[in-house]
RNA sequence: CGGGGUGUAGCGCAGUUGGUAGCGCGCUACGUUCGGGACGUAGAGGCCGGAAGUUCGAGUCUUCUCACCCCGACCA
Protein backbone atom coordinates (compact mmCIF):
# COMPACT_ATOMS: atom_id res chain seq x y z
CA UNK A 1 0.00 0.00 0.00
CA UNK A 2 2.92 2.55 1.15
CA UNK A 3 4.40 2.04 -2.27
CA UNK A 4 1.31 3.20 -4.00
CA UNK A 5 1.91 6.63 -2.46
CA UNK A 6 5.54 6.80 -3.71
CA UNK A 7 6.25 6.41 -7.31
CA UNK A 8 6.57 2.78 -8.61
CA UNK A 9 8.88 2.66 -11.76
CA UNK A 10 10.71 -0.02 -12.02
CA UNK A 11 8.77 -2.74 -14.25
CA UNK A 12 5.83 -0.28 -14.20
CA UNK A 13 4.92 -1.80 -16.85
CA UNK A 14 5.05 -5.62 -16.02
CA UNK A 15 2.99 -4.58 -12.93
CA UNK A 16 0.55 -3.24 -15.21
CA UNK A 17 0.23 -6.22 -17.64
CA UNK A 18 0.27 -8.30 -14.58
CA UNK A 19 -2.88 -6.60 -13.43
CA UNK A 20 -4.46 -6.86 -16.92
CA UNK A 21 -4.11 -10.04 -16.83
CA UNK A 22 -5.14 -11.00 -13.38
CA UNK A 23 -8.34 -9.12 -13.19
CA UNK A 24 -9.06 -11.09 -16.19
CA UNK A 25 -9.63 -7.78 -17.83
CA UNK A 26 -8.16 -8.16 -21.28
CA UNK A 27 -5.36 -9.55 -23.50
CA UNK A 28 -3.61 -9.21 -26.98
CA UNK A 29 -5.02 -10.67 -29.39
CA UNK A 30 -3.25 -12.69 -32.00
CA UNK A 31 -4.36 -9.96 -34.25
CA UNK A 32 -1.22 -7.35 -34.59
CA UNK A 33 -1.27 -4.42 -32.33
CA UNK A 34 -5.56 -5.78 -31.12
CA UNK A 35 -7.02 -6.29 -27.56
CA UNK A 36 -9.72 -8.57 -26.84
CA UNK A 37 -11.60 -7.10 -23.94
CA UNK A 38 -12.72 -9.64 -22.20
CA UNK A 39 -16.27 -9.63 -20.41
CA UNK A 40 -14.61 -8.12 -16.73
CA UNK A 41 -13.20 -6.12 -18.43
CA UNK A 42 -15.78 -4.65 -20.68
CA UNK A 43 -18.29 -4.65 -18.00
CA UNK A 44 -16.16 -1.79 -16.41
CA UNK A 45 -16.46 -0.01 -20.34
CA UNK A 46 -20.31 -0.58 -20.65
CA UNK A 47 -20.16 1.16 -16.73
CA UNK A 48 -18.26 4.02 -18.14
CA UNK A 49 -20.26 4.53 -21.10
CA UNK A 50 -23.51 4.11 -19.76
CA UNK A 51 -22.62 6.93 -17.32
CA UNK A 52 -21.29 9.21 -19.84
CA UNK A 53 -23.74 8.49 -21.84
CA UNK A 54 -26.84 9.70 -19.86
CA UNK A 55 -24.36 12.89 -18.77
CA UNK A 56 -24.35 13.43 -22.54
CA UNK A 57 -28.05 13.46 -23.39
CA UNK A 58 -28.16 15.36 -19.71
CA UNK A 59 -26.43 17.86 -21.91
CA UNK A 60 -28.73 18.09 -24.43
CA UNK A 61 -26.60 15.90 -27.25
CA UNK A 62 -28.32 12.13 -29.22
CA UNK A 63 -26.59 9.93 -30.44
CA UNK A 64 -26.44 8.83 -34.00
CA UNK A 65 -23.80 6.42 -35.81
CA UNK A 66 -21.59 7.36 -38.77
CA UNK A 67 -19.87 4.72 -41.66
CA UNK A 68 -16.50 3.44 -40.39
CA UNK A 69 -14.86 3.62 -44.29
CA UNK A 70 -13.68 7.40 -45.15
CA UNK A 71 -12.67 8.01 -49.28
CA UNK A 72 -9.70 9.22 -48.94
CA UNK A 73 -9.87 12.20 -50.90
CA UNK A 74 -12.13 13.29 -47.49
CA UNK A 75 -8.65 13.78 -45.76
CA UNK A 76 -7.27 15.72 -48.15
CA UNK A 77 -9.55 18.79 -47.89
CA UNK A 78 -8.22 19.61 -44.09
CA UNK A 79 -4.38 20.00 -44.21
CA UNK A 80 -3.45 19.42 -41.23
CA UNK A 81 -5.75 16.77 -40.23
CA UNK A 82 -4.35 14.50 -42.48
CA UNK A 83 -1.19 15.18 -41.12
CA UNK A 84 -1.88 14.64 -37.79
CA UNK A 85 -2.94 10.76 -38.61
CA UNK A 86 -2.06 10.38 -41.99
CA UNK A 87 0.81 8.00 -40.86
CA UNK A 88 -1.16 5.73 -38.85
CA UNK A 89 -3.92 5.12 -41.22
CA UNK A 90 -5.23 1.41 -42.47
CA UNK A 91 -6.56 1.37 -45.58
CA UNK A 92 -9.06 -0.80 -47.71
CA UNK A 93 -8.15 -1.09 -51.04
CA UNK A 94 -9.86 -4.21 -52.70
CA UNK A 95 -13.10 -5.48 -51.77
CA UNK A 96 -13.02 -9.17 -52.93
CA UNK A 97 -10.63 -12.50 -52.75
CA UNK A 98 -10.79 -15.22 -54.54
CA UNK A 99 -9.25 -18.82 -53.83
CA UNK A 100 -5.63 -18.80 -55.11
CA UNK A 101 -4.83 -20.42 -58.30
CA UNK A 102 -2.22 -22.96 -56.91
CA UNK A 103 -5.12 -23.79 -54.60
CA UNK A 104 -2.88 -22.14 -51.64
CA UNK A 105 -5.68 -20.42 -50.19
CA UNK A 106 -7.55 -17.29 -50.88
CA UNK A 107 -5.79 -13.97 -52.50
CA UNK A 108 -7.21 -10.59 -52.98
CA UNK A 109 -8.61 -10.67 -56.07
CA UNK A 110 -6.61 -7.96 -58.37
CA UNK A 111 -9.95 -7.25 -60.51
CA UNK A 112 -11.64 -6.01 -57.42
CA UNK A 113 -9.47 -2.96 -56.86
CA UNK A 114 -11.24 0.05 -55.93
CA UNK A 115 -11.42 2.96 -57.21
CA UNK A 116 -10.78 5.13 -54.69
CA UNK A 117 -9.08 3.67 -51.39
CA UNK A 118 -11.54 4.09 -48.32
CA UNK A 119 -9.80 5.26 -44.68
CA UNK A 120 -10.80 3.20 -41.68
CA UNK A 121 -11.31 5.77 -39.45
CA UNK A 122 -9.03 6.87 -36.94
CA UNK A 123 -11.79 9.57 -36.25
CA UNK A 124 -14.42 10.82 -38.16
CA UNK A 125 -14.47 14.69 -38.63
CA UNK A 126 -14.76 14.27 -42.04
CA UNK A 127 -17.58 11.79 -42.72
CA UNK A 128 -19.24 13.48 -39.96
CA UNK A 129 -18.83 17.17 -41.62
CA UNK A 130 -19.28 15.44 -45.32
CA UNK A 131 -22.28 14.04 -43.68
CA UNK A 132 -23.34 17.53 -41.85
CA UNK A 133 -23.23 19.54 -44.99
CA UNK A 134 -26.70 18.06 -46.47
CA UNK A 135 -28.38 18.31 -43.17
CA UNK A 136 -27.73 22.12 -42.47
CA UNK A 137 -28.85 24.60 -44.74
CA UNK A 138 -30.26 27.57 -41.63
CA UNK A 139 -29.52 28.24 -38.63
CA UNK A 140 -32.54 26.77 -37.22
CA UNK A 141 -31.14 23.70 -38.31
CA UNK A 142 -28.45 24.79 -35.52
CA UNK A 143 -26.62 23.13 -33.35
CA UNK A 144 -26.22 19.89 -34.52
CA UNK A 145 -24.99 17.59 -31.02
CA UNK A 146 -24.37 13.92 -31.99
CA UNK A 147 -22.03 11.71 -30.43
CA UNK A 148 -21.36 8.23 -31.49
CA UNK A 149 -20.13 5.00 -29.82
CA UNK A 150 -18.02 3.69 -32.48
CA UNK A 151 -14.91 1.92 -33.13
CA UNK A 152 -11.68 3.37 -34.48
CA UNK A 153 -8.56 1.96 -35.70
CA UNK A 154 -5.04 4.06 -35.82
CA UNK A 155 -2.30 1.97 -36.97
CA UNK A 156 0.55 2.25 -33.83
CA UNK A 157 3.82 1.18 -34.07
CA UNK A 158 4.05 -0.16 -30.33
CA UNK A 159 0.92 -1.07 -28.47
CA UNK A 160 -0.13 -1.34 -25.27
CA UNK A 161 -3.75 -3.07 -23.17
CA UNK A 162 -5.91 -0.29 -23.05
CA UNK A 163 -3.84 2.52 -23.45
CA UNK A 164 -2.92 2.24 -27.29
CA UNK A 165 -4.08 -0.34 -29.29
CA UNK A 166 -4.83 -0.70 -33.07
CA UNK A 167 -7.98 -0.87 -32.82
CA UNK A 168 -10.22 0.71 -29.73
CA UNK A 169 -13.19 1.74 -28.31
CA UNK A 170 -14.31 5.33 -27.97
CA UNK A 171 -17.24 8.18 -28.18
CA UNK A 172 -16.68 11.17 -30.09
CA UNK A 173 -19.10 14.28 -29.99
CA UNK A 174 -19.30 16.26 -32.89
CA UNK A 175 -21.09 19.41 -32.74
CA UNK A 176 -22.24 21.90 -35.30
CA UNK A 177 -23.17 26.01 -34.10
CA UNK A 178 -24.29 28.50 -35.75
CA UNK A 179 -21.67 31.16 -33.60
CA UNK A 180 -18.01 30.76 -32.46
CA UNK A 181 -19.14 31.71 -29.14
CA UNK A 182 -21.57 28.85 -29.06
CA UNK A 183 -18.55 26.42 -30.14
CA UNK A 184 -16.34 27.56 -27.61
CA UNK A 185 -19.20 27.33 -24.85
CA UNK A 186 -19.47 23.77 -25.32
CA UNK A 187 -15.70 22.78 -25.73
CA UNK A 188 -15.17 23.90 -22.40
CA UNK A 189 -19.08 22.56 -20.93
CA UNK A 190 -17.77 19.34 -22.68
CA UNK A 191 -14.60 19.12 -20.85
CA UNK A 192 -16.19 19.93 -17.81
CA UNK A 193 -18.14 16.79 -18.43
CA UNK A 194 -15.07 14.41 -19.02
CA UNK A 195 -13.64 15.91 -15.76
CA UNK A 196 -16.50 15.48 -13.83
CA UNK A 197 -16.87 11.94 -14.85
CA UNK A 198 -13.66 11.13 -14.11
CA UNK A 199 -13.49 12.72 -10.85
CA UNK A 200 -16.32 11.76 -9.44
CA UNK A 201 -17.10 7.90 -10.48
CA UNK A 202 -13.62 7.01 -11.69
CA UNK A 203 -11.57 8.64 -8.80
CA UNK A 204 -9.40 10.23 -10.73
CA UNK A 205 -7.78 13.81 -9.98
CA UNK A 206 -7.24 16.05 -13.34
CA UNK A 207 -5.72 19.22 -14.14
CA UNK A 208 -7.92 21.07 -16.85
CA UNK A 209 -5.98 22.85 -19.46
CA UNK A 210 -5.77 23.89 -22.61
CA UNK A 211 -2.61 22.14 -24.93
CA UNK A 212 0.32 24.29 -26.25
CA UNK A 213 0.27 24.53 -30.53
CA UNK A 214 2.38 21.33 -30.84
CA UNK A 215 -0.08 18.87 -28.81
CA UNK A 216 -3.09 20.19 -30.58
CA UNK A 217 -5.77 18.06 -32.13
CA UNK A 218 -4.87 18.44 -36.03
CA UNK A 219 -7.60 20.58 -37.59
CA UNK A 220 -8.44 22.45 -34.02
CA UNK A 221 -7.53 25.85 -33.23
CA UNK A 222 -8.12 25.26 -29.45
CA UNK A 223 -7.32 22.09 -27.86
CA UNK A 224 -8.85 21.47 -24.03
CA UNK A 225 -7.55 18.20 -22.20
CA UNK A 226 -7.62 16.88 -18.58
CA UNK A 227 -4.45 15.08 -17.82
CA UNK A 228 -3.96 12.74 -14.86
CA UNK A 229 -0.94 11.58 -13.00
CA UNK A 230 -0.48 8.12 -13.01
CA UNK A 231 1.29 6.08 -10.20
CA UNK A 232 5.03 5.97 -12.00
CA UNK A 233 4.94 9.31 -12.39
CA UNK A 234 3.65 9.49 -15.54
CA UNK A 235 1.05 11.65 -17.06
CA UNK A 236 -2.12 10.18 -18.89
CA UNK A 237 -4.62 12.31 -21.44
CA UNK A 238 -7.75 10.92 -20.12
CA UNK A 239 -9.92 12.95 -22.40
CA UNK A 240 -10.01 15.82 -24.95
CA UNK A 241 -12.26 18.83 -26.24
CA UNK A 242 -11.77 20.66 -29.67
CA UNK A 243 -12.86 23.97 -30.64
CA UNK A 244 -12.28 23.11 -34.43
CA UNK A 245 -13.06 26.65 -35.37
CA UNK A 246 -14.81 27.00 -39.05
CA UNK A 247 -11.98 24.33 -40.36
CA UNK A 248 -14.07 21.88 -40.94
CA UNK A 249 -17.02 23.82 -42.18
CA UNK A 250 -14.65 25.44 -44.55
CA UNK A 251 -12.80 22.18 -45.79
CA UNK A 252 -16.43 21.03 -46.38
CA UNK A 253 -18.43 23.72 -47.53
CA UNK A 254 -20.93 23.96 -44.95
CA UNK A 255 -22.33 27.25 -44.90
CA UNK A 256 -25.27 28.35 -43.21
CA UNK A 257 -27.90 31.36 -43.31
CA UNK A 258 -27.80 33.40 -40.04
CA UNK A 259 -30.76 35.33 -38.91
CA UNK A 260 -29.85 38.27 -40.89
CA UNK A 261 -29.93 36.49 -43.98
CA UNK A 262 -26.26 36.35 -44.30
CA UNK A 263 -24.24 33.43 -45.34
CA UNK A 264 -21.82 31.99 -42.59
CA UNK A 265 -19.91 28.73 -41.65
CA UNK A 266 -20.46 26.98 -39.19
CA UNK A 267 -18.99 26.70 -36.18
CA UNK A 268 -17.62 22.89 -35.04
CA UNK A 269 -16.53 20.90 -32.10
CA UNK A 270 -15.32 17.55 -31.50
CA UNK A 271 -14.57 15.89 -28.28
CA UNK A 272 -13.74 12.31 -26.95
CA UNK A 273 -12.54 9.77 -24.59
CA UNK A 274 -11.67 6.15 -25.19
CA UNK A 275 -10.70 2.71 -23.51
CA UNK A 276 -7.90 4.25 -22.56
CA UNK A 277 -9.72 5.36 -19.31
CA UNK A 278 -9.99 1.78 -18.23
CA UNK A 279 -5.85 2.35 -18.90
CA UNK A 280 -5.78 5.06 -16.42
CA UNK A 281 -7.90 3.55 -13.75
CA UNK A 282 -5.89 0.55 -13.09
CA UNK A 283 -2.73 2.62 -13.31
CA UNK A 284 -4.53 5.15 -10.45
CA UNK A 285 -5.73 2.94 -8.12
CA UNK A 286 -4.64 -0.40 -8.57
CA UNK A 287 -1.95 -1.80 -5.51
CA UNK A 288 0.12 -4.79 -5.32
CA UNK A 289 -3.34 -7.14 -5.05
CA UNK A 290 -4.36 -6.43 -7.52
CA UNK A 291 -6.96 -3.73 -9.03
CA UNK A 292 -8.88 -1.28 -6.94
CA UNK A 293 -12.47 -0.06 -8.38
CA UNK A 294 -13.92 2.87 -7.12
CA UNK A 295 -17.07 1.97 -6.16
CA UNK A 296 -18.83 4.13 -8.78
CA UNK A 297 -17.62 2.38 -11.92
CA UNK A 298 -17.70 -1.31 -10.33
CA UNK A 299 -19.31 -3.72 -11.90
CA UNK A 300 -19.71 -6.05 -9.08
CA UNK A 301 -20.00 -3.31 -5.96
CA UNK A 302 -20.36 -5.99 -2.93
CA UNK A 303 -19.38 -9.57 -3.38
CA UNK A 304 -21.21 -12.42 -0.60
CA UNK A 305 -18.87 -14.98 -0.11
CA UNK A 306 -20.01 -18.13 1.99
CA UNK A 307 -17.94 -20.37 4.34
CA UNK A 308 -18.65 -23.73 5.37
CA UNK A 309 -18.16 -26.79 6.01
CA UNK A 310 -20.88 -28.68 5.10
CA UNK A 311 -23.92 -28.33 2.71
CA UNK A 312 -26.10 -27.94 5.55
CA UNK A 313 -24.32 -24.81 5.97
CA UNK A 314 -24.03 -23.77 3.11
CA UNK A 315 -27.35 -23.81 2.40
CA UNK A 316 -28.20 -22.35 5.75
CA UNK A 317 -26.22 -19.22 5.29
CA UNK A 318 -27.41 -18.78 1.88
CA UNK A 319 -30.83 -18.30 3.49
CA UNK A 320 -29.50 -16.21 5.99
CA UNK A 321 -27.82 -13.65 3.12
CA UNK A 322 -30.76 -13.99 0.74
CA UNK A 323 -32.85 -10.84 2.37
CA UNK A 324 -29.45 -8.76 1.77
CA UNK A 325 -28.76 -9.62 -1.63
CA UNK A 326 -32.68 -8.07 -2.30
CA UNK A 327 -31.84 -5.15 -0.45
CA UNK A 328 -28.75 -4.33 -2.05
CA UNK A 329 -30.79 -5.05 -5.19
CA UNK A 330 -33.82 -2.55 -4.42
CA UNK A 331 -30.92 -0.03 -3.32
CA UNK A 332 -28.94 -0.54 -6.54
CA UNK A 333 -26.12 -1.53 -4.92
CA UNK A 334 -24.80 -4.35 -7.48
CA UNK A 335 -24.46 -7.55 -5.34
CA UNK A 336 -22.65 -10.94 -6.38
CA UNK A 337 -23.25 -13.45 -3.98
CA UNK A 338 -20.44 -16.75 -4.64
CA UNK A 339 -21.72 -19.62 -3.75
CA UNK A 340 -19.96 -21.84 -6.29
CA UNK A 341 -19.34 -24.97 -4.38
CA UNK A 342 -16.26 -25.29 -6.69
CA UNK A 343 -13.85 -22.63 -5.32
CA UNK A 344 -12.94 -22.36 -1.70
CA UNK A 345 -13.54 -19.39 0.09
CA UNK A 346 -9.81 -18.51 0.15
CA UNK A 347 -9.58 -18.80 -3.48
CA UNK A 348 -12.39 -16.49 -4.01
CA UNK A 349 -10.94 -13.31 -1.23
CA UNK A 350 -7.99 -13.78 -3.52
CA UNK A 351 -10.00 -13.68 -6.97
CA UNK A 352 -12.21 -10.75 -5.96
CA UNK A 353 -9.27 -8.97 -4.50
CA UNK A 354 -7.77 -8.96 -7.85
CA UNK A 355 -10.85 -8.28 -9.72
CA UNK A 356 -11.11 -4.67 -7.72
CA UNK A 357 -14.39 -5.81 -5.92
CA UNK A 358 -14.74 -2.81 -3.48
CA UNK A 359 -17.08 -4.48 -0.73
CA UNK A 360 -16.74 -7.88 0.39
CA UNK A 361 -18.87 -9.46 2.94
CA UNK A 362 -18.18 -13.27 4.26
CA UNK A 363 -20.11 -15.35 6.38
CA UNK A 364 -19.02 -18.40 8.01
CA UNK A 365 -20.21 -20.53 10.14
CA UNK A 366 -19.05 -18.42 13.65
CA UNK A 367 -20.61 -15.06 11.93
CA UNK A 368 -23.99 -17.21 11.72
CA UNK A 369 -23.97 -17.92 15.66
CA UNK A 370 -23.21 -14.20 16.57
CA UNK A 371 -25.58 -13.40 14.16
CA UNK A 372 -22.64 -10.76 12.36
CA UNK A 373 -20.70 -11.18 9.38
CA UNK A 374 -17.19 -9.79 7.81
CA UNK A 375 -16.35 -6.81 6.11
CA UNK A 376 -13.92 -5.85 4.17
CA UNK A 377 -13.01 -2.79 2.20
CA UNK A 378 -10.90 -3.36 -1.07
CA UNK A 379 -9.09 0.01 -0.67
CA UNK A 380 -6.99 -0.08 2.53
CA UNK A 381 -7.74 -4.24 3.01
CA UNK A 382 -9.53 -3.78 6.38
CA UNK A 383 -11.77 -6.24 7.96
CA UNK A 384 -14.32 -5.55 10.47
CA UNK A 385 -17.33 -7.60 11.89
CA UNK A 386 -20.47 -6.02 11.48
CA UNK A 387 -23.84 -6.96 13.09
CA UNK A 388 -26.22 -8.37 10.56
CA UNK A 389 -28.97 -6.23 11.23
CA UNK A 390 -26.69 -3.29 10.59
CA UNK A 391 -24.85 -4.85 7.17
CA UNK A 392 -26.90 -2.41 4.81
CA UNK A 393 -26.43 0.60 6.15
CA UNK A 394 -23.10 0.29 6.79
CA UNK A 395 -22.35 -0.81 3.03
CA UNK A 396 -24.14 2.03 1.69
CA UNK A 397 -21.62 3.96 3.92
CA UNK A 398 -18.63 2.44 3.47
CA UNK A 399 -19.08 2.89 -0.86
CA UNK A 400 -19.29 6.37 -0.50
CA UNK A 401 -16.20 6.28 1.83
CA UNK A 402 -14.16 3.79 -0.46
CA UNK A 403 -15.28 6.35 -3.51
CA UNK A 404 -13.75 9.59 -1.68
CA UNK A 405 -11.13 8.00 -0.15
CA UNK A 406 -10.07 6.66 -3.66
CA UNK A 407 -10.33 10.48 -5.08
CA UNK A 408 -8.34 11.53 -2.07
CA UNK A 409 -5.48 9.29 -2.14
CA UNK A 410 -4.65 9.87 -5.82
CA UNK A 411 -5.15 13.32 -5.66
CA UNK A 412 -2.53 13.89 -2.50
CA UNK A 413 0.07 11.12 -4.85
CA UNK A 414 -0.41 13.98 -7.41
CA UNK A 415 0.16 17.04 -4.63
CA UNK A 416 2.73 14.43 -3.16
CA UNK A 417 4.58 14.39 -7.07
CA UNK A 418 4.17 17.96 -8.25
CA UNK A 419 6.92 20.37 -8.35
CA UNK A 420 8.08 23.55 -9.53
CA UNK A 421 11.33 23.19 -11.25
CA UNK A 422 13.18 26.97 -12.21
CA UNK A 423 16.01 26.25 -13.56
CA UNK A 424 17.32 23.57 -16.93
CA UNK A 425 18.94 21.73 -13.80
CA UNK A 426 16.35 21.22 -11.78
CA UNK A 427 14.13 20.40 -14.24
CA UNK A 428 16.09 17.59 -15.26
CA UNK A 429 16.93 15.77 -11.86
CA UNK A 430 13.01 16.34 -10.74
CA UNK A 431 12.20 14.43 -14.38
CA UNK A 432 14.93 11.90 -13.60
CA UNK A 433 14.61 11.63 -9.75
CA UNK A 434 10.59 12.80 -9.02
CA UNK A 435 9.08 12.42 -11.88
CA UNK A 436 5.39 13.74 -11.83
CA UNK A 437 3.88 16.64 -12.79
CA UNK A 438 6.46 20.02 -12.68
CA UNK A 439 5.11 23.42 -13.36
CA UNK A 440 8.13 25.28 -14.99
CA UNK A 441 8.62 28.64 -17.04
CA UNK A 442 8.26 28.79 -21.14
CA UNK A 443 8.85 31.13 -23.44
CA UNK A 444 5.74 30.40 -25.22
CA UNK A 445 7.41 28.83 -28.64
CA UNK A 446 6.35 26.00 -30.27
CA UNK A 447 10.59 25.68 -31.31
CA UNK A 448 11.49 25.60 -27.65
CA UNK A 449 8.56 23.00 -26.38
CA UNK A 450 10.10 20.79 -29.17
CA UNK A 451 13.64 21.01 -27.97
CA UNK A 452 12.82 20.28 -24.60
CA UNK A 453 10.72 17.78 -25.69
CA UNK A 454 14.36 16.29 -27.67
CA UNK A 455 16.10 16.76 -24.37
CA UNK A 456 13.99 14.85 -22.10
CA UNK A 457 11.00 13.34 -23.89
CA UNK A 458 9.14 16.05 -21.32
CA UNK A 459 6.01 17.50 -22.80
CA UNK A 460 3.73 20.50 -22.06
CA UNK A 461 1.30 18.53 -21.14
CA UNK A 462 -1.11 21.41 -20.65
CA UNK A 463 -1.77 24.90 -19.76
CA UNK A 464 -3.92 24.74 -16.74
CA UNK A 465 -7.19 26.82 -16.62
CA UNK A 466 -7.10 29.79 -14.18
CA UNK A 467 -3.51 29.69 -14.35
CA UNK A 468 -1.83 32.03 -12.04
CA UNK A 469 0.33 34.66 -13.59
CA UNK A 470 3.59 34.94 -12.36
CA UNK A 471 6.87 36.73 -14.07
CA UNK A 472 9.81 34.41 -14.73
CA UNK A 473 12.29 32.82 -17.34
CA UNK A 474 12.00 30.37 -19.69
CA UNK A 475 13.81 26.96 -18.16
CA UNK A 476 15.55 26.36 -21.47
CA UNK A 477 15.57 29.84 -23.30
CA UNK A 478 15.84 32.35 -20.08
CA UNK A 479 13.30 34.17 -22.28
CA UNK A 480 10.77 36.16 -20.61
CA UNK A 481 7.08 34.09 -19.40
CA UNK A 482 4.09 34.89 -17.88
CA UNK A 483 3.30 31.86 -16.45
CA UNK A 484 4.05 28.08 -15.63
CA UNK A 485 2.85 25.55 -17.72
CA UNK A 486 2.24 21.79 -16.78
CA UNK A 487 5.45 19.62 -18.11
CA UNK A 488 5.46 16.01 -17.33
CA UNK A 489 6.76 12.54 -19.65
CA UNK A 490 3.02 11.12 -20.74
CA UNK A 491 1.73 7.70 -21.72
C1' C B 1 11.80 0.97 -39.55
C1' G B 2 16.46 0.66 -36.11
C1' G B 3 18.49 -2.11 -31.32
C1' G B 4 17.72 -6.36 -28.05
C1' G B 5 15.08 -10.85 -26.79
C1' U B 6 11.75 -15.16 -26.93
C1' G B 7 9.21 -19.31 -29.58
C1' U B 8 9.03 -26.73 -26.10
C1' A B 9 1.61 -29.32 -22.76
C1' G B 10 -3.87 -24.44 -21.64
C1' C B 11 -0.24 -20.89 -18.85
C1' G B 12 4.88 -20.13 -16.86
C1' C B 13 9.46 -22.51 -17.74
C1' A B 14 13.85 -26.39 -17.75
C1' G B 15 16.22 -29.34 -21.24
C1' U B 16 24.00 -30.74 -20.23
C1' U B 17 29.10 -32.60 -25.20
C1' G B 18 23.28 -34.19 -30.69
C1' G B 19 20.67 -40.36 -28.44
C1' U B 20 13.83 -40.04 -29.43
C1' A B 21 11.00 -34.71 -23.86
C1' G B 22 10.48 -32.98 -18.39
C1' C B 23 9.07 -29.52 -13.99
C1' G B 24 5.52 -26.02 -11.65
C1' C B 25 0.64 -24.14 -12.08
C1' G B 26 -3.89 -25.36 -14.30
C1' C B 27 -7.19 -29.48 -16.00
C1' U B 28 -10.04 -34.68 -14.97
C1' A B 29 -11.54 -38.60 -11.23
C1' C B 30 -11.81 -40.24 -6.21
C1' G B 31 -10.93 -39.31 -1.07
C1' U B 32 -9.73 -36.10 3.01
C1' U B 33 -10.54 -30.88 3.60
C1' C B 34 -13.04 -25.89 3.71
C1' G B 35 -12.18 -18.60 8.50
C1' G B 36 -6.87 -15.98 3.09
C1' G B 37 -5.43 -19.02 -3.72
C1' A B 38 -5.85 -26.89 0.64
C1' C B 39 -3.63 -31.93 0.52
C1' G B 40 -3.08 -37.04 -1.12
C1' U B 41 -3.54 -40.77 -4.88
C1' A B 42 -4.44 -41.85 -9.88
C1' G B 43 -4.87 -39.72 -14.80
C1' A B 44 -5.37 -36.76 -19.55
C1' G B 45 -2.56 -33.49 -22.36
C1' G B 46 3.49 -32.20 -26.95
C1' C B 47 5.34 -33.62 -35.07
C1' C B 48 9.65 -28.92 -29.44
C1' G B 49 6.83 -21.85 -34.42
C1' G B 50 7.61 -23.33 -39.90
C1' A B 51 10.84 -24.97 -44.08
C1' A B 52 15.32 -26.83 -45.88
C1' G B 53 20.11 -28.80 -44.67
C1' U B 54 24.24 -31.56 -41.80
C1' U B 55 23.91 -36.54 -39.31
C1' C B 56 22.89 -43.45 -38.38
C1' G B 57 20.12 -40.01 -35.23
C1' A B 58 18.23 -32.85 -34.33
C1' G B 59 14.33 -29.56 -29.09
C1' U B 60 19.80 -29.19 -29.31
C1' C B 61 24.15 -27.67 -35.00
C1' U B 62 23.66 -24.53 -39.99
C1' U B 63 20.73 -21.48 -43.34
C1' C B 64 16.24 -19.31 -44.49
C1' U B 65 11.45 -17.89 -42.83
C1' C B 66 7.26 -16.61 -39.64
C1' A B 67 5.24 -14.89 -35.11
C1' C B 68 5.32 -12.48 -30.60
C1' C B 69 7.62 -9.44 -26.56
C1' C B 70 10.84 -5.41 -24.72
C1' C B 71 13.64 -0.59 -25.71
C1' G B 72 13.48 3.72 -29.44
C1' A B 73 10.76 6.87 -33.51
C1' C B 74 4.76 7.62 -33.65
C1' C B 75 0.45 8.25 -30.59
C1' A B 76 -6.13 8.84 -27.39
Amino acid sequence: MAKSLTTRQENYSQWYNDIVKKADLAENSSVRGCMVIKPYGYAIWEKVQSTLDKMFKDTGHVNAYFPIFIPKSFFSREASHVEGFAKECAVVTHYRLKNAEDGSGVVVDPDAKLEEELIVRPTSETIIWDTYKSWIQSYRDLPILCNQWANVVRWEMRTRLFLRTAEFLWQEGHTAHATKQEAIEETERMLHVYADFVENFMAIPVVKGVKSPNERFGGALDTYCIEALMQDGRALQAGTSHFLGQNFAKAFDVKFLNEKNQLDYVWATSWGVSTRLIGALIMTHSDDNGLVLPPNLAPIQVVMVPIYKSEEQRQAIADKLQPLIEKFKELNISVKFDNDDTKRSGWKFNEYELKGVPVRIAMGPRDFEENVVEIARRDTLEKENVPFDNVIEHVQKLLKEIQANLFNKALKFREDNTRKADTWEEFVDLLDNHPGFIYAHWDGTPETEDKIKELTKATIRCIPFNNPLEEGKCILTGKPSKQRVLFARAY
